[in-house]
DNA sequence: TCACTTTGTGCCGCTGCTAAACAAAACGGA
DNA sequence: TCCGTTTTGTTTAGCAGCGGCACAAAGTGA
């Protein structure tokens, strides 16, 4: 209940505390006294006194509902191709601070997780947030419950990397506070998947009930689901992997085994190739890509590219509808700029090659730095789930 | 609490009071309590003194915990190409009583829908049970909420026919009588999804967490998918069209406008073509698949044909595998008898052609006439779900 | 027969919620 | 300006569900 109450401000459903009351399906007494809980764990701040509130309507006014301006925050961590980044994170997905830095790949996983963990320690002694959680995103699929990575190879990591273990030991050893005195509790995550979490929590996807959200990075295809407000990470955290659905027999080799897969067949390095251009070292591919794509009512190689994508996006996700039947797609990276530039072919594709994908809205990521953002939700996961234990949490 | 105490009775994960007791993670006294209420309300019966228990463990004996026998039944019904058939089916996927009959293709829905309903009438006037609802299996995707067929080619009935709304006619004018003297509740869905909700609450897919099911009819590929206990159907109730994976780029021309679809690639049809046969009128399809397909050790043209499907189905399912990463797969139909025959190869191709398939188990379907025991399920889930509610039902 | 183990049952108290009555804060009309 | 109406916040009483505990019951094995 108190869980619940907090995901619905946490998720901007519920601003005044009548909306809580509507949206919880209980009493204005128990809404009211669930408020006061969270107000007193400092996780949101009620407004008694709104000033000055345009209501328009009869009646007394609500108090307005907000997430703590000073409340805890989690520390959120990404590692990708070429550097890694660190945010301090409160409730509502709201960003406090943030602080990145490169690497030059390969790297040791180590390594590379102390140093972002470094940094988010040092934004947490810079701002004295009190800490209770840490979630990371990495562009690899992610094992559950073991949490190594399987095919990190952006990052040219070996399979079977035990990603989350690294994480806690570097945890430990940045000296870490979360509740209790503890070091804080911290989760791992593929970056797709936690972008979609992002994107259902605050972006283009709320609301959904069911969310497929699909996107690129600078090379290879990603894909989640959000099923009744959670990720869909099958029964060992692999599901999801849309990028070795065939679009193309005839198509590039894949490093899977297979031929035009989504993967190598509507990633930024396909699209640049097929626009003739030679992809060069920087910046990265995405940001290339996505910057040719918007030439392309220029250029008329750069718009057939852009056609011969969403002809194969759309024919993986008529695929994915056909299995999945999402009430909602979302799309992110090359995807989104691509829906942007020119819904309406990929909207037609995604009609005629699935069964019954014709009213499936396609819609283009809301929101930026989605994978810290989900980074983000899963460590705040445990406090939405049970505010009170989370925050008192006993050390082991 | 008092349905998901009745559910583990139903499966049969509680046969005795300290059994239910465990699983449900409550004391002994709540557990008893339950049990004392789902006995007082007809549904199980409490097996005080249980003669001659061999336990061979010290202690007090529990009590054994079994369905009532003459407790309520629903009313199972199943629509298909040439026929219909109606049992009445007690808690526990008990088969008590069974009948059917034969239409011939075309018919008018509502024509079939009453003569089953009256199949289901009679049995329930010759039996004097209590019916508590009415489920029915039919062979197309059923749209949701609307209770839509979309895709009943196989029984020639147009799309959108509203078969929910049919039915509960049927049930008003054959005047069954259901809690409180109402019309019993009734509910519609596709027969591939409640064969895998059977196999999952009974069958060879109990206890599995994801569990995917795909099977054959006499004509196309179905497919299911259970997760943590419920059905996924999707938004609009039109997940898991697995027919329409391309698993051979070449292959034959499918409905959908595709080629080399699962269905049209993968089912008794194509085996039966494959191995060279010319197919009778009698018996079904899928009959005749089936006994061709025990004829693969002796007869080479047989053998090829049952490989290549294994080959096309194990194509379909790994793809299957990268999406949605079940923790096991259980295969009906036509390809129950495939992988009873020779499980090698189809294991080899799904673990070879999937990212992570290497150590899905693949299961034979488990029971029997798995569309009457499934749509028997639909029926029960509002006593599952909340037995006092349910039994008493207010008329509307 | 006597420990020992496991299970069923009754009682007490805590927790979390609803219902109901009342108070507060806005609006609009006389 | 006052008062009725509407909507919301607050307080209180009461109920239902469940856990904890103590005790009784029904087996096994020495």
């Amino acid at each position: 209940m108190l869980g619940a109450a907090l995901m619905l401000v946490h998720t901007g459903r519920a601003p005044t505390r009548s909306a809580l009351t509507a949206e919880l399906g209980v009493t204005r007494a128990t809404a009211g006294a669930a408020a006061g809980e969270l107000a007193a764990l400092g996780l949101i701040r009620v407004d008694t006194h709104p000033t000055a509130p345009p209501t328009g309507t009869h009646g007394r006014p609500s108090h307005r509902l907000a997430v703590a301006p000073r409340g805890p925050v989690v520390l959120a961590l990404q590692v990708h191709v070429d550097g890694y980044r660190a945010a301090l994170v409160g409730l509502g997905g709201r960003v406090v601070d943030t602080r990145w830095g490169c690497v030059t790949v390969p790297q040791e996983p180590a390594a590379v997780i102390d140093a972002v963990v470094a940094a988010g320690a040092d934004l947490l002694r810079a701002t004295k947030l009190r800490c209770v959680g840490v979630g990371m995103a990495v562009p690899s699929a992610v094992s559950e419950p073991e949490g190594e990575a399987l095919d990190a190879f952006n990052v040219a990591w070996s399979v079977g990397t035990p990603v989350s273990a690294e994480l806690g030991a570097a945890v430990r050893r940045a000296g870490l506070e979360g509740p209790g005195g503890a070091p804080p509790p911290y989760f791992v995550g593929n970056d797709a998947n936690l972008e979609a979490l992002a994107e259902h929590r605050h972006g283009a996807g709320r609301d959904a009930r069911h969310l497929l959200y699909v996107t690129t990075g600078h090379r290879g295809v990603g894909g989640a689901l959000v099923l009744d407000g959670r990720l869909h990470t099958g029964s060992a955290g692999l599901a999801l992997e849309v990028g070795h659905l065939t679009v193309d027999p005839a198509g590039r080799p894949c490093r899977c085994g297979g031929r035009g897969c989504l993967d190598v067949e509507a990633d930024p390095l396909a699209f640049l190739q097929d626009a003739g251009r030679t992809p060069g070292p920087e910046p990265s591919l995405l940001r290339q890509a996505v910057d040719l794509l918007r030439q392309s009512d220029r250029d008329a190689g750069v718009r057939g590219a852009a056609d011969l994508l969403a002809d194969r996006l759309g024919l993986g996700l008529a695929g994915l509808v056909n299995i999945l039947n999402p009430d909602r797609i979302v799309l992110g990276g090359l995807h989104s700029a691509l829906l942007s530039a020119q819904p309406r072919r990929l909207h037609a594709v995604v009609a005629e090659r699935s069964l019954w994908g014709r009213g499936v809205p396609l819609l283009p990521s809301g929101i930026g730095r989605a994978g810290l953002v989900g980074a983000a939700e899963l460590a705040w996961q445990p406090v939405l789930d049970d505010p009170v234990t989370a925050l008192e949490a006993a050390p082991a």
